[in-house]
DNA sequence: ATGAAAGCGCTAACAG
DNA sequence: CTGTTAGCGCTTTCAT
């Protein structure tokens, strides 16, 4: 069934189409779009034709002539190479994609800049609509989009300034449940290794650490001793994890806020010579149960497929109600968190 | 600077801007896409204009008249979840962003049902080129593709029966230097886990695991003993491990041939009472080194900038010449593949 | 069941 | 420096 093709000039059109199966215009673009009114013998004729020539129907046309500005919905993210927001992305894409909805995704490495530069590349291209997790020193780009019409719907951090729609984690019960957990393994000086303290994440996450600490009956000056913050990588997550471990009384346990501090601080108790403390981390990771990490636990794809939702919703011309869908998180013992004070839990 | 806004019904077009500023549509036009030969002051009216009515240039209508079909290119992988995809992915935005161009993505889940399905749709969507780590029993919809002058690049995977350029690793290189720092170490019973046995980055490392083997002065029918295929996650990967080493002369070392079977393999090591095997693997991955693993890296984000440039260069009307660029590959040692056999590399 | 004409919003000639 | 005239490829009336 070898096609021969056309001569490869430029790309065929519907009046080619009609031309070739000898109809109008019209009545090929019914056939090719499989309208109604056609006659069985012509629409094939019409799909011959097509094959023939290789056609394909032009997009961009079909679109403007409907009033369609595109098909795409836009993802804007911290890192794509990071598990947490690439799993994201797989939640996103598959829920579009049944509804026959495309999606453009992008990076922006946690700068502001960039995000903005981005967020506006996208409204440029017309995107339906915007699902971001954003650095939130952005948002009078992501204010424009909105005013322009293109829903937003923010996901892992709550929108700050606008009214729009977001998904989150149960952050906060999150951190207390790792926290309460490594209390009721006897601990007292559990420390907390932290992402950005600008991030509502881990705002909400100290937050959750705090309140349990406090319950605990532990000073709130005492436990702030044994906070480190604005840990954005695993490198540095080991360096502050190192300095910890260092201090003249080292906190016996750690919760750390999220899957690369978790591995930073994993390689530091590698590093060091020191028992290594309990610890319950927030994501949950490859290879945590051979490790026997213990984590806070939750289903990234799925929050892309909720934000995805959403966005879709908003489509319908839903005005933003500004709610904040907050997602479910669990505990996974393995272990490490279990150990007792000055027992190392690794084999 | 609260500009208000129009009473939002239908986007503004460039003839209201140009009537708002008081200039005629293609003034507009020029001003807008900052075309030369526009007085300063004209410029600037029109941008007031524009701004004024929150205008937006439609780029349907844009793409349409250009003869542009879109600024989209098409990245088709077999998971976005899994790290290597969405590194491929990052370093494919990164090098399409530059060039104002923007990043479709999808998933097909290794179906080659499902890669049909999306590749058909992007290109229904007139992408401008396809980057697809193809599941290569998909190929006739990527020489459709192709015929109707999309270029198509493909990552990881060399094309099958199409004249197409291609991004690969060394993979058998790197699985010759896993097996041979394996031999080195003194083994001779080492193993060989790997995915589909339909892929030619499978068969690649296979070739090289056997040539290893072979220089080895093991003999063939002897190795393939301890081969085993269409491991394609962690779970079966595990399940297979196990199943090795259980054998009456379980290997002492094992050469998994990607990230998710070695993290197969780690978990099974930890399930098993069995001393663990010395171990490489291809890949590197989050925490290889606190587990002390060794593995051929490289680098997938620079693999996904390299075939978007082919792909870029690819839309400058260049027929692909089917080459292949062969990215590097390098072993970094860790412990696990130098222990000698019957000695547990593990803490 | 089919077709003719109009025009989506924009840019590419070609004037002035 | 600015404006006028076409028309990209398609879908939408409104005929027939």
């Amino acid at each position: 069934m070898t096609t021969e093709q056309p001569p490869r000039t430029t790309p065929a059109t519907l009046v080619d189409v009609a031309e070739r199966a000898g109809v109008s215009l019209k009545t090929a673009s019914r056939a090719i779009n499989g309208e109604p009114h056609v006659a069985e013998a012509t629409r094939e004729r019409v799909a011959k034709a097509a094959s023939d020539l290789g056609f394909q129907l032009n997009s961009m046309a079909s679109l403007l002539k409907r009033g369609i500005r595109s098909n795409f919905i836009g993802l804007v993210t911290g890192d794509l190479a990071n598990p947490f927001y690439s799993s994201l992305a797989k939640g996103v894409e598959r829920e579009l994609r049944s509804q026959g909805l495309q999606l453009v995704v992008s990076s922006t490495d946690e700068s502001a800049e960039r995000e903005r530069r981005l967020v506006e590349e996208m409204v440029a291209r017309q995107v339906r609509a915007l699902i971001v997790v954003s650095t939130l020193e952005a948002s009078e780009v992501l204010q424009g989009a909105q005013d322009r019409g293109i829903p937003v719907v923010f996901v892992d951090r709550p929108a700050d300034t606008l009214v729009a729609d977001s998904v989150v984690l149960d952050n906060r019960e999150g951190a207390r449940m790792a926290t309460q957990h490594l209390l009721d393994a006897g601990h007292r000086r559990v420390g907390f290794v932290g992402d950005f303290s600008r991030l509502p994440t881990h705002r909400q996450r100290l937050d959750g650490y705090l309140e349990a600490m406090a319950q605990a009956g532990v000073d709130g000056d005492e436990a702030r001793l044994l906070v480190r913050e604005d840990l954005h990588d695993a490198a540095g997550a080991r360096g502050a994890v190192l300095d910890l471990l260092s201090l003249p009384l080292p906190p016996t346990a750690l919760f750390t806020s999220n899957n690369r501090v978790t591995i930073g601080a994993l390689t530091a108790f590698r590093a060091s010579e020191a028992v290594a403390p309990a610890l319950v981390g927030f994501d949950d990771f490859d290879l945590a149960d051979v490790l026997g990490v213990s984590v806070i636990t939750h289903d990234p794809v799925d929050m892309g497929s909720q934000a995805a939702k959403l966005a879709l919703e908003a489509l319908t011309a839903r005005a933003p109600r500004g709610d904040a869908l907050v997602l479910p998180v669990r505990l996974i013992e393995r272990g490490s968190g279990e150990a007792a004070p000055g027992v190392d839990w690794r084999r």
